[in-house]
DNA sequence: CTGAAAGCGCTTACAG
DNA sequence: CTGAAAGCGCTTACAG
């Protein structure tokens, strides 16, 4: 018969710090919780006890009796779609993880993909199970973050919503970065300059067209050859077959995202262009396959992680009641070149 | 002054929810887990009562008094590099939280960077606060799952682990994958095929390289093309430029990683072997970037999301006491035939 | 600065 | 099958 063992927790209690400390409950509790109006002796008292003792607190304990969640949710709001999630997500995660580390703060994940259990993702968020909300939200359109806030739920957006005014996001600089692209194939003396542009639905989509706009109009260039994808090779190549046909004559082009690079320079290679005596590339991102694309790919990196550690202490900031706490916050980018422009 | 609002939780409790059934709150318990000898007079009444009053149970609340925390870690074993990681634990985590859908179970990340905290992952893990582990380990040597196995700590790994016997783990079919691409490889007349294997120190790596040594020896032919590397472009690339140094007549290579894979197409086209005319190249794992590459690779699949499904099954299966669990399972792969061989 | 005591919202023997 | 009551391990006014 296996018998599932329904084993006590094991370890010490608040209690017997509390007696090997000599001082109440009470004390024990404020010397953990880092409350002011402790005395000196009484801390260290109670930071000996807990070191002896190998003393950790009952986090569920501390949850019911404190009214705090003392955790957090990463949602990510896929809707359906999981394109583009996987490096970035992974790298928003390790942010939020790192940042995390150390502080008593647990992570919960949530993954919402229908739209018809968001009602119980909203109740859940606002249920007090967690303190606060990060949300990875891929679609400018998402309706999950103005939900929340409404709720009155402490949360970060990473990447700018493109609805709901008040919410607080992080973002890379989206804007600037594809002007420092589309700026660097206009210094290396191309002419006719195309851009592969994300959905228009998408933040990430327009602030990169609008940065390789700005860039064109900057440099008297026309700002005209733009195709519309969709963040996947396929995407990119269908976009950059139509370019070519529309412009036969295009001497560079700036894509959006990396993923969709990929298929632009299959599309390329196949049409015979050389790369980048014939046309220029460049992409967005700095992905792990940009560096060993063919040819390695010149593109404007953003920091992924960095974004992740950001609205990772940006909610802490909230959720600890702190002051003067930046609004909404756009990291910078960088343009990595290589071969491709 | 920004005063954090430390708002009592929202909602009704089991108290109502008893009330308006007509019972107590004992019998409210009991239908909210599940538990049998209710009547279904009973059942019913709480069940329209949870329903009209929208009640959702505290799950610190019953953490602490059913001392279950209703949690499981994912633990990633990182060990400083991260090498494989992205693709392969965004399909994990992606499986793992599919299967715990709609569960009362949440899902707490925990990575483990540094040796030295190791302790104190330990100490987290085996302290109550997570009724079970998934441990995502890169290298077999990894001393996290005999530990906690040690300590008691329910555990699945995905991978299998090269320490400690009794620990169950999930992994995808690594030798018959190889042993697949391997024999493909033959079946198209292929005369002198190397491999590019990985590190010594992971099954992962050990496990493809014997699949494609067994190929070899069924087909009679020499096992002997064999370079290690490590799981990345730039080794993938070196250890082609030095399987070509030591035998520039072969014909095929079979890759053990899809992200190896792309560099030694890099070092192939660099010295002009066209692919797969002059050799043919199989790879494994199946990431996006196979299908994108240069040629699109022939490559053996696995089903990562399939695998965090799998370990989580096992896990909750071991959690409800549940007889005749699998021991450890092998999942199948499938080579997926593109234009690389 | 400190302690005694109430209470957070559940689960679970125990008795029926 | 059901209920009354104790208890899980903390935090937090309250009084000093």
């Amino acid at each position: 018969m296996t018998e599932v063992a329904r084993n006590r927790r094991p370890g010490p209690r608040l209690e017997e710090v509390a007696r090997l400390a000599g001082v109440s409950r009470s004390t024990v509790s404020r010397v953990i919780n880092e409350e002011p109006y402790v005395s000196a002796k009484a801390r260290d008292a109670v930071h000996e006890a807990i070191v002896a003792l190998g003393y950790s607190p009952n986090q569920a304990a501390r949850t019911l009796a404190g009214n705090r969640a003392n955790a957090i949710a990463l949602v990510v709001s896929e809707q359906g779609s999981r394109v583009l999630s996987d490096p970035f997500f992974a790298g928003v995660l390790r942010g939020v993880h790192a940042e995390l580390t150390g502080r008593r703060v647990q992570l919960v994940l949530m993954m919402t993909t229908q739209q018809d259990v968001e009602q119980d993702v909203v109740g859940y968020l606002s249920g007090g199970h967690v303190d606060g909300v990060l949300i990875v939200s891929l679609h400018g359109q998402d309706p999950l973050p103005l939900k929340l806030a409404e709720a009155g739920v402490p949360l970060v957006v990473c990447g700018r919503p493109l609805v709901g005014d008040g919410i607080q996001y992080v973002d890379s600089d989206n804007f600037n970065g594809a002007l420092e692209g589309a700026r660097y194939l206009v210094s290396t003396g191309r002419k006719r300059i195309a851009t592969i542009a994300g959905p228009k639905d998408m933040a990430v989509g327009m602030d990169r067209l609008n940065g390789w706009r700005r860039g064109m109009v900057e440099a008297g260039m026309a700002a005209d050859l733009v195709a519309h994808s969709d963040f996947t090779p396929d995407g990119g190549a269908a976009a950059m077959a139509a370019l070519l046909a529309r412009e036969p004559d295009l001497d560079a082009v700036f894509v959006a995202a990396d993923i969709m690079a990929m298929g632009a320079l299959r599309v390329l290679h196949a049409e015979n262009r050389r790369i980048p005596r014939d046309v220029a590339v460049v992409g967005f991102d700095d992905l792990m396959i940009a560096s060993t694309a063919l040819p390695p790919l010149t593109t404007v990196r953003q920091d992924v992680e960095q974004l992740g550690r950001t609205m990772t202490w940006c909610l802490l900031g909230q959720l600890a009641g702190e002051e003067g706490l930046p609004p909404s916050l756009l990291l910078p980018t960088s343009l990595v070149i290589r071969a491709s422009a």
